[in-house]
DNA sequence: TTCCAGGTGCATA
DNA sequence: TATGCACATGGA
C-alpha cells in the first residue's frame, strides 16, 4: 500500500485499495459524515477529514500516526482480495467493494457501539452514538471542532434514563450494567486469549451475544478469525453459499463460513456485508 | 398497519 | 442443547 506524509497530511495515490465510501459505509464505524466528496470521521478522541480527488486522496487529521494505524495502511489489500476472489460471488464482492479496509478502532468504543447495534438499524445507531458523544464526550477544538467518544469515566455517568433519551431503547439497561462491570475489567486483557476464549469472555456481559462479540473483536481487536453473522450475512449466505434449503441457525452459518475463509474471515465478511447491503434491491 | 433493523435474554422442554 | 417469544424505536 502506497502512502506518504506531507505537511502533516496522509497522501494516498494507490486508489485501487482505498475508497472512503467503501471503508466508512460498510458498517464497521458509525461516526462519520459525508458532504460533496469529503468524508469526516471521528474515532476515539481523534478526527480525520478525507478529500478524494481523481488521482489521489488527502487525509487531514489530528494525529497522523493514529490514522496510519486506523486505516490499516501497512496492509496490502490487493493481496487479500486476490486470495478471497476464488469463487464468483467473492470475485463480485471484492470488485464491488474494492476500496474496503478493516479499521483498527478503539476497544471501548466498539464495545458500547455494538451493544447499541443489536436488532437496530444503522441510521439510528449513528444518531444514538453521535448524541452520546455530544452530551457526554469532551469537546476538542481542532479541525473544525468535534466531540470525542466518551471515556469510561464519562460513560459511567450515563444513566438508564439518559440512554433511553439517546434512543437506545430496551438496550439501556444492558449498557448501564455492562459499562459498570468494566470498572473492574480491563478490556486489553482479551489480547492474551484466542478467539474462542475472547468470545466466551465478552458474552458474559449483558447485551453481548455471539454476533456482537464478533463485531467487537473484528473492529476493536483486528481479529480476522471472526465472522459476524447478522441479518444481511444470513441473506447472502442463503443466496450464494447454500443451494438447497434455507439455513437459519446463525451459529451454524458462522461455523461454515469460518471453515471456508479461516484467517481471512473478517475481511471476507466485510466484502460480503457491503455487497449485499448496497445491492439488496437486486436480490429480493 | 405491519415489517424490519449489524440480536440478546430468558423461560421452557 | 434447542426453540420461541418479548423487547424500544422509527423508517419504509
Amino acid at each position: 500500500m502506497n502512502y506518504k506524509i506531507e505537511n502533516n497530511k496522509i497522501i494516498i495515490t494507490n486508489l485501487s485499495q482505498f475508497n472512503a465510501q467503501h471503508i466508512l459505509e460498510c458498517g464497521q464505524i458509525f461516526r462519520f459524515k459525508n458532504y460533496d466528496n469529503v468524508y469526516e470521521v471521528i474515532s476515539g478522541d481523534e478526527k480525520a477529514v478525507i478529500t478524494s480527488e481523481e488521482n489521489k486522496i488527502e487525509i487531514e487529521c489530528t494525529n497522523v500516526e493514529y490514522f496510519v494505524n486506523f486505516f490499516d495502511l501497512k496492509t496490502n489489500y490487493n493481496y487479500i482480495k486476490q486470495q478471497l476472489a476464488i469463487t464468483p460471488i467473492m470475485k463480485k464482492a471484492t470488485e464491488y467493494g474494492y476500496g474496503i479496509r478493516i479499521l483498527r478502532q478503539v476497544e471501548l468504543e466498539m464495545f458500547v457501539s455494538f451493544i447499541i447495534s443489536a436488532n437496530n438499524n444503522i441510521k439510528r445507531i449513528q444518531g444514538t452514538i453521535n448524541k452520546l458523544s455530544q452530551n457526554f464526550g469532551t469537546y476538542v477544538n481542532k479541525l473544525g471542532g468535534y466531540y470525542a467518544f466518551p471515556t469510561l469515566e464519562q460513560l459511567s455517568k450515563v444513566s438508564q434514563a439518559d440512554w433511553k433519551e439517546l434512543g437506545a431503547g430496551y438496550r439501556a439497561g444492558y449498557l448501564v450494567e455492562s459499562i459498570s462491570k468494566l470498572k473492574d475489567y480491563n478490556l486489553t486483557k482479551l489480547y492474551n486469549l484466542n478467539t474462542k476464549e475472547k468470545i466466551k469472555e465478552l458474552t458474559t456481559f449483558k447485551g453481548i451475544g455471539n454476533k456482537v462479540a464478533d463485531c467487537i473483536l473484528l473492529f476493536g481487536y483486528y481479529d480476522m478469525n471472526c465472522f459476524p453473522v447478522d441479518t444481511w450475512i444470513e441473506k447472502v449466505y442463503n443466496d450464494f453459499f447454500e443451494t438447497n434449503k434455507k439455513l437459519k441457525n446463525r451459529d451454524i452459518i458462522r461455523k461454515k463460513l469460518v471453515a471456508k475463509f479461516d484467517k481471512l474471515s473478517g475481511y471476507a465478511q466485510q466484502y460480503l456485508f457491503y455487497f449485499r447491503r448496497e445491492n439488496w434491491q437486486n436480490f429480493v
